[in-house]
DNA sequence: CATAATACCGAATGAGCATTCGAAGTTCGT
DNA sequence: ACGAACTTCGAATGCTCATTCGGTATTATG
């Protein structure tokens, strides 16, 4: 991998095509598979020659840590400050989150796939580390909230733990079905999945 | 692929040592994701040399693909009847169901975590329709105990195929998290389910 | 025990694949 | 328009791995 350009306006192109790769490998591997993917095949869908994509990524799979990175990097961040104010009422508070995240997995819903299909690699690689952690932090933003919600008697559910697991396979299940021209919205479906946990 | 015996008794030892292969392998598969598995190592963990696997499977798909009937047809075998009854109170059919599903997605979360992760063969390859089928016909018969739950009220959930979605969603991705001895059974999982949909 | 059926071994085969790298093409700043 | 920085090419490399197969060990049966 060579490093990205220093001049400024070199830059930007260096990183819109990067981001083109990116999305490409995210769709090509959410649909034939990550191992299946050749980098030939890879290559070809970005419209460039295999050893071309070594321009911007190191290895294979540094292109999928990077995948992995923009799904979820993002998602906390934009979460975290939602449930950061304590004094909102938990409902709503789960509410808007919810709509944040079902929306984020519906517009990157080929990034949500591969990252479900390599939870092997995921849970067990060395440089996966950043991944694993980043997802534990945003599991327990959402295990606090609904404990909050559960101890004020917003939300309706005897168990924490199964009340968390389950909402999180509804949600990031989403990504195996929903169809950007279907008959639901991200923010109906997102209602949809509250409303079961709200009285 | 050599034929299985014919002599009855010697079936019956086929039949188990295949079985410690479908076992093995959906382990191993599950750990390490079934394309960085080589037959190397599968036969390893079964305490066989490479070759001798090929007297049980013709190839690695096709072990793949038993794993995931093994997954699937006893599941639809064993719901199907208890969804026949239609003069049944929907919320206790679901509930019969659900305790059975989790169940048994506990029981093969090896096998479970390998279907998910291989979504996109299954999904795509020429000799998956069987198992395509199947979900679809298991799908379906989801569907359709929620839709009588929803016409007789007997359900709360505003939009049908939401609620199968969050279903398919909770209930599948127990495998990723449940443990045998952990604090709750699979049965209790099931009712937290099932209590999100239920008044 | 003899012999046929079955189970397994393990080295060889051959294809596929990620990655490398020197050269050639392209774009930018001056 | 020229050199430097950058981008891409594409053939070569070297490895991994599924699968094959002829031979050997083991087991059942008469």
């Amino acid at each position: 991998m060579a490093a990205p350009p220093s001049r400024p306006a070199l830059r930007e192109r260096y990183d819109r095509r990067q981001q083109e790769v990116v999305d490409a490998a995210a769709g090509v591997f959410a649909r034939r598979g990550y191992d299946q993917t050749t980098v030939q095949e890879l290559a070809k869908e970005v419209g460039i020659a295999a050893g071309g994509l070594y321009h911007y990524f190191g290895s294979k799979e540094q292109l999928l840590i990077r995948i992995c990175d923009e799904l979820m990097d993002p998602l906390l961040a934009r979460i975290e400050p939602l449930v950061a104010d304590e004094t909102v009422d938990p409902a709503q508070q789960l509410r808007a989150v919810v709509r944040l995240w079902v929306e984020h997995v519906c517009t990157h819903r080929d990034h949500m796939l591969v990252f479900q299909q390599e939870r092997h690699v995921i849970e067990h690689g060395a440089q996966w580390r950043g991944v694993r952690t980043t997802r534990k932090r945003f599991e327990r933003m959402i295990e606090d909230l609904l404990g909050r919600g559960g101890r004020e008697g917003a939300l309706r559910f005897d168990d924490r733990r199964v009340a968390l697991s389950a909402l999180l396979g509804m949600v990031n299940h989403t990504a195996q079905w929903y169809r950007p021209r279907g008959r639901l919205t991200p923010q109906e479906i997102a209602d949809g999945y509250v409303d079961l946990l709200v009285p």
